[in-house]
RNA sequence: GGCGCAUUCGUCUAGUGGCUAGGACACAGCCCUCUCAAGGCUGGUGCACGGGUUCGAUCCCCGUAUGCGCUGCCA
């Protein structure tokens, strides 16, 4: 039936992917695997064509983290290469005399200019639906330049060029090109080239309603990789803003999202980027990790955080990881939320010495101390019936024990199963910071 | 300024010419419970404004406002 859907994702390499991009990537690719269509990578380094290999390398990283592999592109090639713009001259100096030939162009100060035919131009957008855009009056839309008197081309000529080449039948951008399309396609036609078919994808904004720049935090994927989200949580997040499956689902597996991923159900305006929504959803991800799998990124985390975890077993890292799964959302949180299995020298909270660490409780933290003492097997069943029998002899609730014990063996009012984590520290540690505690006053 | 696009809870969104306008995140309360999470239950907040069209508009039309984008020899 239709012909083949062949889309790109065109970023300038300028060092790290920012997080609209990714997700035009994603809404391309997603478009792309859903028609069994190809994704191209191009990248558009028209102007600094100094460190493009390396500049790229965060668009890479990003891509790949995200699981957006391409199809045509750097590393992979393809029958349309080479992708970098900077390699492509030869290709638009032929395009160039073409317009020439036809007498498109004019000087202009040593640039040279594209001669708008004048006349409205219909914009038929997949997404946005048709707009006409009078482009009559020169002085508002003046006649674009294409190559600049150094020699360099301009984005929408080359733009245009390339997707004319590579054969592109679906233009899926950010809207902030929808003001472009109509020059793009005043090109097309210079050129006597067949429209592609365009969508324009709403904006991603920041909470105060400002686009995302490179200095938000967070406007960037590497932000994500750093602080150990999870890359379907991200990429999950990212489908929803912009696009909706129009009815309840928001967890979806790349699978499910490529199944019924479509432009007809993309969202027409902007959204704001919520860390909250994504926050939530990664832990949804992170809770479903397997225990090994688990254990991998903790470790990873907890060295990249600087825990010092050198010298402790295997066995005892994975039992403490293993109290924390299911609890934290994003792994950054982890060094936080588990340190106290990594040193004895606790620090205790203000808050909690405040509030547990009063006359009445100590003790209380004492019987604690005197039973856990005497028990043979420290396991956390053992460590339950013990805390729950003091706590029927002092006719207290065993929060009262729970409390001032937990925040003397970690220093903190949260974190993992009590007696769980009192079971993988073992009787000796937990007995000596106990008495640490007691001694604080 | 000109041109373009947009406007449903704080946020992401569903939705229809007549519904108690639905879900999710966040928030609050309750339950569960060794804390925190998770889970369950409950709750509050929304159709930007003004005119039409219509028996009836959140939905259709026109304005206004606000936001965003384009208006480069940036991409």
């Amino acid at each position: 039936m239709s012909s083949a859907v062949r889309v790109r994702f065109a970023p300038s390499p300028t060092g790290y992917l920012h997080i609209g991009g990714a997700r035009t990537a994603l809404f391309n690719w997603l478009f792309a695997r859903h028609h069994a269509g190809k994704f191209i990578l191009r990248v558009e380094d028209t102007d600094k064509s100094r460190n493009t290999e390396e500049a790229a390398a965060a668009i890479y990283d990003g891509l790949h983290w995200l699981g957006l592999s391409w199809d045509e592109g750097p590393h992979v090639g393809g029958d349309f290469g080479p992708y970098f713009q900077s390699e492509r001259d030869s290709i638009y100096e032929k395009y160039l005399r073409q317009l020439q030939d036809a007498g498109h162009v004019f000087e202009d100060n040593g640039a040279l200019r594209f001669r708008s035919p004048r006349e409205h131009v219909i914009v038929e957008d997949l997404v946005c639906g048709k707009i006409d855009f009078d482009l009559t009056n020169p002085g508002t839309h003046p006649d674009m330049t294409i190559r600049r008197p150094d020699g360099s081309w301009i984005f929408h000529f080359v733009n245009v060029v390339d997707d004319i080449e590579m054969k592109v039948s679906h233009v899926i951008r950010g809207e902030d090109h929808l003001s472009n399309t109509p020059k793009h396609i005043e090109l097309y036609r210079a050129l006597g080239a067949k429209l592609p078919f365009f969508a324009h994808i709403p904006l991603i904004m920041n909470k105060d309603g400002s686009k995302m720049s490179k200095r938000d935090q967070g406007a960037s994927v590497d932000f994500y990789i750093k602080r150990g989200y999870r890359p379907e949580a991200v990429r999950n997040y990212l489908s929803l803003l912009g696009w909706s499956p129009k009815d309840n689902r928001e967890k979806m597996t790349i699978e499910v999202t490529t199944k019924i991923f479509d432009l007809n159900n993309v969202v027409r305006s902007h959204a704001t980027f919520d860390p909250e929504k994504l926050h939530w959803l990664n832990g949804e991800y992170a809770r479903e990790l397997g225990d090994n799998e688990f254990y991998e990124l903790g470790v990873a985390a907890l060295k990249s955080a600087g825990v010092k975890i050198e010298g402790f077993p295997e066995g005892f890292l994975r039992a403490a990881l293993q109290t924390c799964k299911g609890k934290i959302n994003i792994f950054d949180e982890l060094p936080s939320y588990c340190g106290f299995y990594f040193t004895d020298d606790v620090t205790y909270t203000p808050e909690g010495v405040a509030k547990h660490f009063t006359a009445e409780n100590m003790p209380r933290l004492r019987a604690v101390r005197d039973a856990l003492a005497a028990l043979q097997n420290f396991d956390a069943s053992e460590l339950e019936t013990a805390l729950k029998a003091i706590a029927t002899n002092l006719g207290v609730k065993v929060g009262a024990l729970v409390h001032p014990t937990r925040l003397a063996v970690t220093g903190s009012n949260v974190g993992p199963s009590l007696y769980h984590l009192l079971e993988v520290l073992g009787q000796p540690k937990v007995l000596a910071r106990i008495d640490r505690a007691l001694s604080h006053q």
